[in-house]
Parts: C-alpha cells; structure tokens; sequence
DNA sequence: TCAACATATGAACAGTTGTTCATATGTTCA
DNA sequence: TGAACATATGAACAACTGTTCATATGTTGA
C-alpha cells in the first residue's frame, strides 16, 4: 500500500484544507464560556465543579462545554478519584488566545 | 449571548470584557467563506467580483461575508468607480491568520 | 436620460448551536 | 452494599447563522 505523496497534492487544494480546518478551530473558540473555560485554565488545572464555581455557570453547560474541548483536543482530562481536572492540551492554545487577545484590547484602547 | 453583566465579573478571571470580546472576534474567524476571503486579501486588496470567482460562490454571499468583515473592522473598502476593493484593516488580522494555521498544519502533520 | 455594470441589502429558509432539565455513569467510603 | 458525591450525557427548545433569490443602490459612459 502506497503513502499520500503530500508533494503531489494540488497546492491549492492543500491551502483550502487548512483554510476548512481554521475555520473549524475558530469555532470552538468562538463561544464565551469556553473563551473562559480556556483562558481559565491558562492559570493551571481545575475540576469541572471549581470551573462551573467560577463561571457561575450550571455544572452541565460546562462539562457538555468541556467535551467539545476535548473532542477538539484543546483541553485534556485528569481523574483523581471522583474529580476530573482539565488542562490545556496544547501549548499553542495559549497562542491563538494571546494573539487574539492582543486585537482586542488594542481595540479597546482606541486603535 | 448579547450582553454582559458586569456586576457578575468575578475578579480571579480576566478582564470578562475582552474575553467576551475575544470570543466575538473569533465568531468571525469561524465561518469557511470568510477564512478564505481573509486568506485570499492577505495577497493584496481584490474587488468583490474577483472575490466570487476566486471563491466560486455567488456575488451576494461574497458582498454579505464581507459586510460581516467590515463590520469588525478586520476588512477595508475603497471604492474606484463601480468597483470596490477590498484590503485587510489589520496587521494583527494576518497573526490571527497565522496564529490558528500554525495549529492546524501541526496537527495536521500528526501531533 | 438610459442601459449596463458592480455591489449591497432584505426576506426567508434550513441547518447549527448552547443552555436547561432530567438522568446516567463512575468513584469513594462507611 | 448503599449513600453521597463528581462528572457526563441525551433530549428538547429557543436563538442564531449563512445561503439563495429578488431587488435596490450607486456608478459610468453613450
């Protein structure tokens, strides 16, 4: 069985790819509590119930917001015992938010 | 999610502002269309029509992707006769861009 | 002025998303 | 084993979003 020659692909067909899969990554970042969830967890792991304590938020939204997280490979779980702590999966989570984040305030700060 | 309360910001958390801001901003990252309408303006402005047709999507879709994009400030319309080109507003839309690509390209190369 | 062109806009529709409520799963300790 | 706890999941519902179609606005040159 032959491998993907990724040389032999239509560049631009690549480019769309990435383009999809970008689009889909902003998706998930594109949801207020999980903004807060991830820039939460900036600051170390923490439990699903100590998360919804300080989201004030249901402990159900959280953790239905936590599996999309997951699912999306930004967050990863930890259990000790009957508690599950989250953390960031990726060093480069913290990246995208900072990048963004620089926007925004400069934004804020009148252009 | 249209407003925020601000009696409800907890201090521990950051600025809940610019995280409410910052998951706005991504909202408009995360659409296909206008990714690749991003994409295509970081070569240089391009009027709508080209816009289209380098998209193979129809006019009005174009025109109502970028009135999203203009209305974030992300986009910059300049008009010469019936035709009106389009250019990035931003120098930080381009590290967003980037930001999020060099995510995606790593996993896609298989974590 | 009118016709042709480039872009913008409004309405409507289908598809998607995030929350809540109720309940299920999994874990610990008495 | 059973009760209490921590988290996960499914269904349902309202709210939101992106496209299409039709039409409006704005611009140029005859």
């Amino acid at each position: 069985m032959d491998q993907i020659d990724e040389a032999k692909i239509n560049p631009e067909e690549k480019d769309l790819i990435d383009l999809y899969n970008l689009s889909e990554l902003y998706k998930v970042f594109a949801d207020f509590t999980r903004v807060r969830i991830l820039s939460a967890l900036t600051g170390g792991e923490m439990c699903v119930y100590n998360l919804a304590e300080a989201l004030e938020m249901g402990q159900s939204a959280v953790s239905h917001q936590l599996r999309v997280l997951r699912a999306s490979g930004l967050v990863r779980p930890r259990r000790e015992g009957k508690t599950v702590y989250y953390s960031l999966d990726d060093e480069h989570v913290n990246e995208i938010l900072e990048a963004g984040l620089e926007h925004v305030i400069h934004k804020r700060k009148g252009l």
